[in-house]
DNA sequence: CATACGGTAACGTTGCGTGACCGTAC
DNA sequence: CGTACGGTCACGCAACGTTACCGTAT
C-alpha cells in the first residue's frame, strides 16, 4: 500500500499544501500516519475522505457542514444537502434582485437611457437570470408591447446593428 | 443643523453601532465631527453618504469599491458596476451548478428516486433557476416526453396529489 | 445613583494564502 | 552541498459581531 506525501495528495486533487494543513489542523482530514521524521503519510483511505470532501465543497457546502455528512448516515445527510439547496436558492433571488438595482442604477446615472456596455454583458446577464431561448423570446416580446420604442433604443445600444434589430423585432412577434 | 449620535444614525438605516465604528476606522465613513467629550458627532452629509453607502451594499458591492465609487465620477463607477454585474453573473451560475451536483447526490443516495422532501422546495429551486410559467412547462413536457413513468413518480414524490398530477399531465401536453 | 449611551481595544468568524524560520531527503 | 521537500507558528484578508472595561450624559 502507498502513502501520498502531502504535497503529492494536494496536486492530484489540485489543491494547495496549506489547504491539507488547514483541513489537517481542523480535524476534517487528518494525515492517519507520521513517518519517523514527522512527515504526514496520508493513505488510500484518506484519498477516498478528501475526494468526498472535495466533491461536497464543489457543491458550496461549508466544511462544516461536509464534517457532519462524512460522520453521519443518509438521515442527516439528505437534511444537510436539502437545506444547502434551499440557501442556493435564497441567494440566486438575492443576487438577482442585485442585478435589478444595478440595471437601475445603471440607467438613472445616464438619465433615462440604457448604458450597459456591450452585448456580451447584457446577455450573459440575461442566461444568469435564467433566460433560455423561449424566456428572451418573452422577454423582448414584452419590451416591445410595453415601449416598442425603448425596446428599439436598447438594442441599438448593446450594439445591435440595425438589420439584427429589425430581426428580433419580427422574431420577438413574429406567432403571436 | 442637527447632528446625529451613532446609535441614532445607525438606527436610521438598520445597522449596528459596530458596523457604523467599522465604517469609521476603515475611513470609508468618518465621523465629520467630535464632541467635547469625544463623541461622534454625523452630519447631514455624513447621512447622505451612508445612505449611497448602503444602496451599493445591498446592490452586493464590496465596501472598497463603494470607495471608489464615492470617490471618482460616472465614468469609472460605470465600469464598478458593470464589473459587479459580470460577476453576479458568474456567481448565479456557479451556484446553478451546484444545484445540479446537489440534486445528483441526492438522487444517488436514494437509488433512482428523487428524494426531495417537498414541492416548495423544488419549486423555489425551479424558480431560482429562472423557471417562469413558461419554463415550467416546457420542463415539465421534456420530462413527460423523455420519461413519463419517471416525470409522474417524481411529482407523486413531491407531495403532488393525483389530482394535480394529472392536471400537470395534462397541461404540460396540451398545446403541442 | 442608576442606566443608557459613548469611547477604545482585542479577539472570533471562514477558508485558506503567505512568509518566516528551521529540519530532512536525496 | 544544494535544493526541493517537510514541519510549526503566526499574521492577513472581509465585514463585521461580541465581549470587556471604562468614561459620560441625564
Amino acid at each position: 500500500m502507498k502513502n501520498y506525501s502531502i504535497s503529492r495528495l494536494a496536486k492530484l486533487f489540485d489543491l494547495s499544501r496549506s489547504t491539507l494543513l488547514y483541513y489537517d489542523r481542523i480535524g476534517l482530514l487528518p494525515a492517519t500516519k507520521r513517518s519517523g521524521s514527522g512527515y504526514r503519510l496520508y493513505t488510500e483511505s484518506d484519498r477516498e475522505r478528501l475526494e468526498r470532501i472535495c466533491l461536497y465543497r464543489e457543491a458550496g457546502l461549508s466544511l462544516n457542514d461536509i464534517d457532519l455528512l462524512l460522520k453521519n448516515g443518509d438521515t442527516l445527510g439528505n437534511a444537510v444537502l436539502e437545506e444547502r439547496l434551499r440557501a442556493i436558492g435564497r441567494q440566486i433571488l438575492a443576487l438577482k434582485d442585485q442585478q435589478r438595482m444595478i440595471v437601475a442604477m445603471l440607467k438613472i446615472k445616464c438619465d433615462g437611457t440604457v448604458a450597459v456596455a456591450d452585448k456580451a454583458l447584457w446577455i450573459s446577464m440575461m442566461r444568469a437570470a435564467g433566460m433560455d431561448e423561449s424566456g428572451m423570446k418573452k422577454w423582448h416580446a414584452e419590451f416591445e408591447r410595453q415601449a416598442p420604442e425603448a425596446h428599439y433604443e436598447l438594442l441599438r445600444l448593446l450594439g445591435i446593428e440595425e438589420a439584427e434589430a429589425q430581426a428580433i423585432k419580427a422574431w420577438s412577434t413574429e406567432s403571436r
